[in-house]
RNA sequence: GCGGUUGUAGCUCAGUUGGUUAGAGUGCCGGCCUGUCACGCCGGAGGUCGCGGGUUCGAGCCCCGUCAACCGCGCCA
């Protein structure tokens, strides 16, 4: 007989009735009614039902067991009578009497009880998180998390791909996130970065002459957090591929995640992706006030300034004389309520604008009527014009925003998000995809007036060279995004592979020859050796495990998280160094007061 | 850095307008119980009401400050 066990608690089945077995696990639950006690026995794979009364030889001994102690016992399996037969556990047919016992590892008072998920605060989960772990939710979704990863991995083997490794230890590059920093023994007074991507090395791998890379990436970057963002550090499926275009990048990952979500999305309907829609960076601020807009919800917003113009509506009137200013529409349909109305109001109140007009449409003595300050502002034939355009009927309502499109669009994009979930226009059942591309490449601080990279200086501009000598704002690159219920779950670009359109590009944003040889300089050298054609994208697996896990935060979906303040509370990091290690490294640690 | 929400027993929570000794469930400890599967029954221990200050005859409750957790903003090639 093995030392631990001849079956696991999943294992046992009517087939077994008579057999002396071994089983190892957990205690998961004790009813001890004195002269018959059951233990619900837990491991990995299910619980089995062990018992034992007076006549067992470690009966008294079993007496002592509770919660998560690790046990092993050997026993006898046993048929149960129907009437006792348990249908909500695969082994509730059987049940095993006991007749040894070993103490493998008793537990203390727990922190955190396993048995029935009750919730508890996340500060406890995570210093305990080896208890939490060993609830079954845990554990599901880090077997989904497993197993999402292998069919990733096999679904981009199938497609010709092969799987590099790329240092860990690396540059930093000075573009993008923070960094985390490694002092160098070696070199004192030099650093390391962690990589925030494996960007530069991927590239590089296709200079090399490899054709189609992916890996499941470790990315770190020193960001605060989100519930959709690990503090520290997250894994991407990251990929490249050489001699492709953007179309062909999308038609090599989109049947990937397609594929993924099918398989572990539950039966939740999975847009195909020849309808994953194509929308414009600027389409999607317009129409969703986001870059990454969640298409289970109908709602597209529309400008509405015409009508607003010259009108009795002083606010927006006014607002419309000055440069760069419009009103937008935010339809509503079935939202006809003054209540709603007002709750979606004070809503944008607490987003911090001064608040959001409304117009709602009911049936009145004369048919249907126009209700909300707003329709009496600007009379009855603005207010007709309005409902024609958003093709709203008696029952719905229409939400306005105005002023500089910055300054309101993502609390509109949230309002909007808000809007669809209450009035249920939200279809909770489905995984709805949108590609988002034409991502400008540059970008105008609004305080300096300084030109600079929107998103990541080493995508090809749209036009490639002629594109860079017009105005820089209006360049678009050959960058994207894919959207998934409203995270970005995809982000990607053809890369600029020509150092002298490269050299251009920087030079916009105002870094100099030099400055671009010195910080990206590796990867601008290995262009001037025939470089192909190249790029690819990175899809965040976090996010992708917690979509499928239907899960609000990531942490869910980690094994070892980091709490909101990227501390590690279980293993206690970040923590202090001793002052030998600051010696060796030449650090010294300056007292924050 | 900023904003919102929360903070009462190990844990989940209740606690009326400011009024006697702050409660329940669960867990823990002890006792009883031979068919439970959220076992049941009896008893017990367990509290700096996050912390500090203020108002008041009297504060878990009101006010000010502060700390922590989470969510969001800034940030996120």
């Amino acid at each position: 007989m093995h030392a631990y066990r001849s079956h696991n608690c999943a294992g046992l089945t009517k087939a077994n009735v008579g057999d002396t077995v071994r089983l190892s696990g957990w205690v998961h639950r004790v009813r001890d009614h004195g002269g018959v006690l059951f233990i619900d026995l837990r491991d990995h794979f299910g619980i089995t039902q062990v018992l034992a009364d007076g006549d067992s030889p470690v009966f008294a001994e079993l007496e002592k067991v509770r919660s998560e102690w690790c046990i092993r016992i050997d026993g006898t399996v046993k048929a149960r009578d129907p009437e006792l037969v348990n249908p909500n556990i695969p082994t509730g047919e059987i049940e095993v009497y006991i007749r040894d016992l070993e103490v493998l590892g008793a537990a203390d008072e727990l922190p955190l009880p396993v048995f029935g998920e009750q919730d508890y605060p996340e500060e406890t989960r995570l210093k305990y998180r080896y208890l939490d772990l060993r609830r079954e939710t845990l554990q599901n979704n880090m077997v989904l998390r497993s197993n999402v990863v292998a069919s990733m991995r096999k679904r981009m083997w199938d497609k010709g791909f092969n799987e590099f490794q790329t240092p860990i230890i690396t540059a930093s590059s000075p573009e993008g996130a923070r960094d985390f920093l490694v002092p160098s023994r070696l070199h004192p007074g030099k650093f390391y970065a962690l990589p925030q991507a494996p960007q530069q090395f991927k590239q590089l791998i296709m200079v090399s002459g490899f054709d189609k890379y992916f890996q499941i990436a470790p990315c770190f970057r020193d960001e605060d957090p989100r519930a959709d963002r690990s503090p520290t550090d997250f894994y991407q499926l990251d990929m490249e591929m050489s001699f492709v275009t953007q179309q062909d990048v999308f038609d090599t990952i989109a049947p990937v995640l397609a594929g993924v979500f099918e398989e572990f999305g539950g039966g939740r309907k999975v847009d195909a992706p020849q309808d994953w829609p194509q929308i414009s960076y600027r389409d999607a601020a317009l129409w969703y006030g986001t870059d990454k807009p969640d298409l289970r919800n109908p709602i597209k917003m529309q400008i509405v300034s015409d009508h607003f113009r010259g009108s009795g509506f002083a606010i927006f009137a006014n607002l419309l004389e000055q440069d760069g200013t419009e009103i937008r529409a935010i339809p509503a349909p079935k939202g006809g309520s003054r209540k709603f109305c007002d709750r979606m109001n004070k809503f944008a109140q607490g987003e911090g604008l001064p608040g959001m007009g409304y117009i709602f449409w009911r049936e009145g003595a004369d048919g249907m009527e126009a209700a909300g300050p707003l329709a009496k502002n600007i009379g009855p034939e603005r207010t007709e014009a309005i409902r024609q355009q958003l093709g709203l009927e008696v029952g719905d309502a229409a939400f306005f925003l105005g002023g500089k499109p910055k300054s309101f669009e993502s609390v509109a994009g949230r309002a909007r998000t808000v809007i669809g979930e209450e009035l249920g226009l939200t279809d909770k059942d489905r995984f709805a995809f949108a590609w988002i591309v034409d991502f400008p490449i540059y970008e105008k601080d609004e305080e300096s007036g300084a030109i600079d990279f929107e998103h990541n200086p080493f995508s090809m501009p749209q036009g490639g060279m002629a594109a860079l000598e017009g105005d820089p704002l209006d360049v678009l690159g050959f960058q994207y995004d894919l959207a998934c219920n409203g995270y970005e779950l995809v982000s990607g670009a053809i890369r600029n592979h020509k150092p002298e359109i490269m050299y251009k590009a920087f030079e916009i944003a105002g870094y100099g020859a030099d400055e671009v040889n010195s910080r990206f300089g590796g990867m601008v050298n290995a262009f001037k050796y025939g470089a192909p054609p190249h790029g690819g994208c990175a899809a965040g697996i976090d996010r992708i495990v917690m979509l499928l896990a239907d899960e609000a935060n990531i942490r869910e979906v980690i094994m070892f998280p980091m709490n909101q303040r990227a501390e590690d509370l279980m293993m206690n990091a970040p923590s202090e160094p001793t002052n030998e290690q600051l010696r060796e490294l030449g650090l010294r640690v300056i007292p924050q007061d």
